[in-house]
DNA sequence: AATTTAATGAGAATGCATTCCCATTATCGT
DNA sequence: ACGATAATGGGAATGCATTCTCATTAAATT
């Protein structure tokens, strides 16, 4: 019978996840986790995530819009922020409560979706620096 | 200099998501218009979404994981709710509010996003008739 | 160390929503 | 009604994220 192996690669892979403050995109863990992998390739990156997501490892998280990306499940229920400057993603922590009440009479609720949209606190700052990149930063 | 024509077409279409009250997408869209205008095809559907966007008549509705509805922009803020088993998207038209506070520190909301799942009064109906379908139904 | 075979990686292939192309049609000012 | 040209519609083309193919590499077992 076939057996799973463990391979270096899915070993970056989670490294990086469990690492990350906020849900990261198949690209920023593909290129995050080459400075361990260097060859590391995305349909890799893609067959790992998909076999993490099964084994409840990690969770998809898709925004309107958006491609998935990905966090570690040991975060329990919380919401996402997004830049609308650097388009990264960030936890929310707390979360409002009795939404389901304001579903129409007769629905039944069993989950609900929050996203802020706003600056993050780095693209917040007034004056930035010259030359700072619009797009995406590590962190 | 170029004039804009009213056509059938971009007419139907405006009656068809004036008068829907849940966001359609452009495939509803064409099967409804088509009523009125038989040969109705999606360039045409799209190009004129487009248009009516710009001129800001309807807005686009973004969910998770789903391509672009539209609806009327004289809905005001609302927020929406998917049905998981018939995929359609109503209205709620209450907003729990101040959810701004929930950011972290630093962070500007410009913006929020919420969307409930659950079941819509059709399809939570304890003991639907069989051969029901299941997929998305007029309304 | 040798063997077995799961996993990898590079690129091709797919699925999909949306956009482009362009010959044909239909709106609107005259 | 006529003419100029904006709009249409059907199919081809695009962009994109994700999946597949398959020769090669490398875990795990002996």
């Amino acid at each position: 019978m076939s057996q799973e192996r463990s391979t270096r690669q899915r070993a970056a892979m989670r490294a990086v996840i469990e690492a990350a403050a906020r849900p990261l995109s198949p690209q920023e863990i593909c290129a995050m986790a080459q400075s361990e992998v260097p060859g590391l390739g995305m349909a890799t990156v893609y067959r790992n995530l998909k076999l993490m997501v099964e084994a409840g490892e990690i969770e998809p998280v898709v925004l309107p819009g958006e491609g998935a990306r990905y966090e570690s499940t040991h975060h329990g229920h919380h919401h996402h922020f997004q830049c609308n400057e650097c388009k990264r993603v960030f936890d929310v922590h707390e979360c409002p409560g009795d939404l389901d009440r304001l579903a129409p009479e007769g629905f039944t609720v069993e989950r609900h979706e929050l996203t802020l949209y706003g600056r993050c606190d780095e693209c917040a700052a007034p004056k930035r620096a010259l030359g700072a990149s619009a797009l995406p930063k590590e962190r």
